[in-house]
DNA sequence: TCTGGGGTCCTAGGACCC
DNA sequence: TCTGGGGTCCTAGGACCC
């Protein structure tokens, strides 16, 4: 086991809203949410006034009735997250990066050319705030998870070092509630049992943890609460599902409303999958009734598909077999099309449109052939003209677009 | 004053195989 | 014939994260 804390976790703080008050200094010092009808992030000033993100717009003016909402620029969220993150690959190829505005790297390798991994975090601080003009926290410690820990004790805008032998005293006295893992409902769970605390965990029995919270919660948390964590990074992952969403309002359940969303939905999704040669077989569509409860179906099929319309007939398929199984469901919220068990990756030129096993999925159908180069061809016209050129049932979204697509974007991981 | 969108992982039951 | 055990896959739901 290392003795040194060697892992950095870095993390900007309140990045949206700090990328609007970089850019609009009459922004600086005062309390902005980026978004409109929800709330993408707030600013620092925002957040005093208990403004969090998720949070629908009109509850955040009623909490701050001074709250500035910003549109947000989002290509400009990308190009900073960005530039943060080659900060760190600038002392290390062990970087790992879990969202936009957040990594882990482990400087073990480069101490003797950069300094102490301290050191180390304070250059990185500094260079982001000099050559960005960004805040970021840092923590540093032995594990991952306490990294992670230590960079959320550490904001806003600060540096926080967890030597080996202080572990267990740091962790001990911090709410349950910030470790990795632990939402609502675990936390609810566990205040039941009178655990507030990550020393209050640790003192659980490992048993009365797994039977609390099932074998692979519990072994993790009673494991974490003694800073028993893997340490490896994981600098290259692939995507596992890719999928798309699309809140309603409140929509008749009717064909004309869930056709032309679910062609909208498959289309988002299947020309990424097509993008990235990365065909699945699971295909899992989500119906979301008035009143906000949900219903999955899926169905894994026999071959990998990215085609658009067969993705779209599938999904329509599996939401009848849900509103047929839910007959008194009149109104629909959300719909959402996902698709899992991703090819490692296939050679375009090869795919066919193959699906379900009856008759009008076999592939080779002249039905699938034409599909498959309709598919193509509009493929290829995007690459060429951009996305809006060519696409499937963009009219029938006219109002749906709570989210813009650019945000859709950022939050979407690389295939 | 019923809250967006894109993801990951776990669980539990059932089917099926050895 | 009955009983038992282990493993894998699929499906539906849930919790959690950013």
């Amino acid at each position: 086991m290392e003795t040194t804390a060697t892992i950095l976790h870095a993390d900007l703080d309140a990045f949206y809203a700090s990328v609007e008050q970089l850019l609009d200094p009459s922004l600086r010092g005062k309390p902005i949410a980026v978004g409109g009808g929800v709330v993408l992030a707030a600013s620092y000033e925002a957040r005093a006034f208990g403004v969090r993100g998720g949070m629908p717009g009109r509850k955040a003016r009623e909490l701050c009735p001074q709250l500035i909402f910003v549109g947000g620029n989002f290509s400009e969220y990308q190009r900073l997250g960005d530039a943060a993150i080659k900060v760190l690959d600038d002392f290390t190829p062990l970087v790992e990066r879990i969202s936009i505005d957040e990594a882990f790297a482990d400087v073990a390798g480069c101490t003797h050319l950069f300094g102490s991994p301290q050191e180390i975090a304070t250059t990185i601080r500094r260079r982001v705030r000099q050559e960005l003009g960004l805040p970021i926290s840092i923590g540093v410690a032995r594990t991952k998870h306490l990294a992670k820990i230590a960079s959320q004790v550490a904001k806003p805008n600060g540096l926080v070092v967890v030597d080996p032998g202080t572990e267990l005293a740091f962790l001990h006295n911090l709410p349950v509630g910030l470790m990795w893992g632990v939402g609502p409902a675990t936390k609810a769970r566990l205040a039941e049992i009178g655990v507030e605390t990550i020393g209050q965990l640790a003192r659980t029995h490992r048993g009365a943890l797994t039977r609390l919270l099932g074998p692979a919660a519990g072994e993790k948390l009673s494991a974490l609460s003694w800073n028993r964590d893997p340490r490896r990074l994981e600098t290259k992952r692939r995507a596992r599902s890719a999928g798309a969403q699309s809140a309603l309002g409140q929509k008749p359940a009717v064909a004309r409303v869930i056709v032309p969303t679910l062609l909208h939905l498959a289309d988002r999704v299947a020309s990424r999958l097509r993008a990235k040669a990365r065909p699945g077989r699971t295909v899992t569509v989500r119906v979301r009734f008035a009143d906000l409860s949900a219903v999955t179906r899926s169905i894994t099929l026999d071959q990998p598909i990215s085609a658009t319309t067969m993705l779209a007939e599938i999904a329509g398929d599996l939401v009848r077999g849900v509103l047929a199984d839910h007959p008194h469901e009149k109104t629909i919220s959300l719909l959402a099309i996902s698709v899992s068990h991703l090819e490692e990756s296939a050679e375009l030129q090869l795919e066919l449109p193959l699906g379900l096993a009856d008759e009008k999925h076999r592939p080779g159908t002249r039905k699938g052939l034409a599909r498959f180069g309709a598919d193509r061809a509009i493929d290829k016209i995007r690459e060429r003209f951009g996305k809006q050129a060519v696409g499937y049932g963009t009219v029938a979204l006219e109002a749906a677009r709570s989210v813009p697509d650019e945000f859709r974007e950022l939050a979407q991981k690389e295939l």
